[in-house]
DNA sequence: AACAGATAAGGAGGCGGTCTCCGTTTCGTC
DNA sequence: GACGAAACGGAGACCGCCTCCTTATCTGTT
């Protein structure tokens, strides 16, 4: 999203040298061997081993991909765009509010269940924003909130929610899921309270004040 | 809970020899040191860095905690029994079952997020069942079983939550925390999000069948 | 009080991971 | 082809976890 090294040649711009071949061949070989190693062992598994297993050197390795979340981003990009195309099929077929939320939400959950772990730095990616996840996770916040906002005109979806919430929600109940008490139930679970959550406008909220600890 | 060696001195059972003094007064130091460390960086810290700053060798630490989990299961018992002491408190003086479970949830919550980062162990204990911290986690699974359960008889809890659900998902809440989008308010709604998830049982839950993905 | 045996302390060092620096190789251009 | 820029490779610095073996310390006994 934000240079370009993601079109197809290296194409100067201008009178510049084009991006040599062997660069970008190491760099997509790179990101297939990445994917197929954070498949197989979560995204925690160590990048001198992708190194290697794409034969190329370290050196190689950090500096097509300073670190590991610049890495995972450039994974995630292609994701990115599936999940965005997802979107706009939504908000185009999809007529009912509160189902186009749920179908969302469901893709966001998929999304950020892409691999093993990635739950954690994407929650670090929010909070620090130097991250180059950080970009991405913001703009689906800002989708989730119009999601929200529409569910909450038509009343489907409480009007106190918020779509940052429901984003960190997702984050949460995905990283979860990566426990689920060695059974399989809880991650539905987890998913329909997180729903009841924020589904039901009709009833009252209790008043905070009635049952605040008296203990510390 | 398992052991003795919380006892004040280290009495021998029968006719064995006494623990050596010098061995009690480490261990003492050392988990007021890593108590103070984990507080100010957080349980990701160096243990190395806390043995040199409790003056000992690294071998001395990890003699006596084999691994960063035995460390904070060692840490976390003292606060094991404030909330074991808690459980009883609200056992006895609060009468509402809906209320016991929310004092109840909101201990837990204070439990959970004694040190930065501690969700995250607390998580791997309940899949790997191998960790010292496994058995206190169990145990608090099972208390809060218990005030679910009494809410539920009194119509205050939905009747298809689980225990080990609110245990989960207090947890995720915890570790979501973490993150609060550079935003104060985000925790309080996640923790209402999902109150708001076990508290009613009176609407009956939308199919799901209704609104499932086209897409694959 | 001194001794002997058990017990614990200390810390060097192995291992595996991240990341950097620089000599060498390869590529695009002229 | 030859030249210069660009990228590569991998040795190695650094750090954290943890182990092993030597040395120091303590305890119960004579």
């Amino acid at each position: 999203m934000a240079d370009e090294r993601c079109t197809d040649m290296g194409e100067a711009a201008a009178g510049e040298r084009r991006q040599r071949t062997d660069k970008q061949r190491n760099r997509t070989h790179i990101l297939e061997v990445a994917e197929e190693f954070f498949a197989e062992q979560g995204i925690t598994g160590s990048l001198d081993a992708i190194a290697k297993r794409a034969g190329v050197g370290p050196g190689t390795l950090y500096r097509h991909f300073p670190n590991r979340e610049a890495l995972l981003a450039a994974l995630l990009q292609a994701r990115d765009e599936e999940l965005e195309a997802r979107r706009i099929a939504i908000q185009r077929e999809v007529t009912d509010s509160r189902a186009a939320l749920t179908q969302w939400l469901q893709a966001l959950d998929k999304w950020v269940t892409a691999f093993d772990g990635l739950p954690e730095p994407l929650r670090a990616a929010l909070t620090e924003g130097t991250s180059p996840l950080a970009l991405t996770c913001q703009g689906f916040v800002t989708t989730t909130e119009d999601f929200l906002r529409a569910a909450q005109r038509d009343g489907h979806a409480n009007p106190r929610v918020r779509g940052r919430d429901l984003f960190l929600s997702t984050l949460a109940t995905a990283w979860a899921r990566g426990a689920a008490l060695a059974d399989e139930s809880s991650p539905d679970a987890l998913v329909s309270l997180m729903r009841t959550g924020w589904e039901t406008p009709a009833r009252q909220p209790t008043p905070d004040s009635d049952e605040g600890p008296s203990a510390p």
